[in-house]
DNA sequence: CCTTGACATTCCAGCAATTGGAAGGTATAC
DNA sequence: GTATACCTTCCAATTGCTGGAATGTCAAGG
């Protein structure tokens, strides 16, 4: 299997999979005569792994070491159950900081609205403010 | 004002300051004899207002033309609130994919659980669930 | 006078996860 | 022979810093 064909199996680019094989992530595949990769059928899967990984916000570090597991014939399972479990917690707070961010621009923008469009010096406008934050926090 | 002074003021670090200046968002400031950046009153505010757009989530780009503006002494801050309103959809479409992806995280938790945690081929356990998101998605 | 410490300077490298492009080789069809 | 669609490697850019190395400056204290 040429790497055109597994990067249409696993939607990830070419450019990519090169990438991950250079970090380590993927074995070095066995070479044609010319010199291009030939890909077995595992490389699918183990990609598709990987692919998976990515799409739920893991990053290629701990999708390492889930592969590491594996490739140590050790179950991954538990691990990367634990990691969807902190994962999903990151990701809850990483909501909470932009909603909060998110009131604080809308709050920023209706403020904003009663001032002044044309105040070169920001000393009575919404950059004004914009300046203050930095002090507050 | 030596770089510490103003790094005290502003809460940004000095390598910050001077990183701000090689990418041109800060005028380079005098130097002393002896080769010390020495800033001026004024560099305190510039530096706030970047500070404070940038935690509001503002890249360096987009700070870098309110301060275009500024510097041609056009008022920033029509284009200042049309830019926040902006920030803040953006940000409201980022907590919608987070808050999917929490969901898919928590769901997939629950169903890996649901498996035996010993399968190191990962046919039947959430190591499986994660390869197949891959061509779902 | 010398040393110590806290400043300052520049430049180079690295993080994450790709992506783009250049310069070149190869395989297939027409 | 040539067009095209692949393939290869290597280098550079993205974003926003941060760390470190190597070096210079300045003030205080013994």
């Amino acid at each position: 299997m040429q790497i055109k064909d597994l990067s249409q199996r696993t939607n990830l680019s070419a450019k990519t999979i090169r990438y991950y094989e250079e970090i380590g992530l993927l074995p070095p595949p066995q070479r044609r005569p010319n010199g291009y990769r030939d890909y077995e059928e595992t490389a699918v899967s183990r990609i598709k792994l990987v692919a998976g990984a990515r799409t739920l916000g893991f990053s290629l570090d701990d999708i390492g070491e889930i592969l590491a597991l594996r490739d140590r014939r050790e179950a991954p399972c538990r691990v990367v159950l634990d990691m969807v479990e902190a994962k999903a917690a990151e990701i809850h707070q990483r909501i909470a900081e932009l909603q909060r961010l998110e009131v604080e621009l809308r709050q920023l923008h209706a403020l904003g609205l009663t001032f002044p469009t044309d105040d070169v010096d920001g000393k009575n406008c919404v950059c004004h403010l914009v300046s203050e934050r930095a002090a507050n926090k």
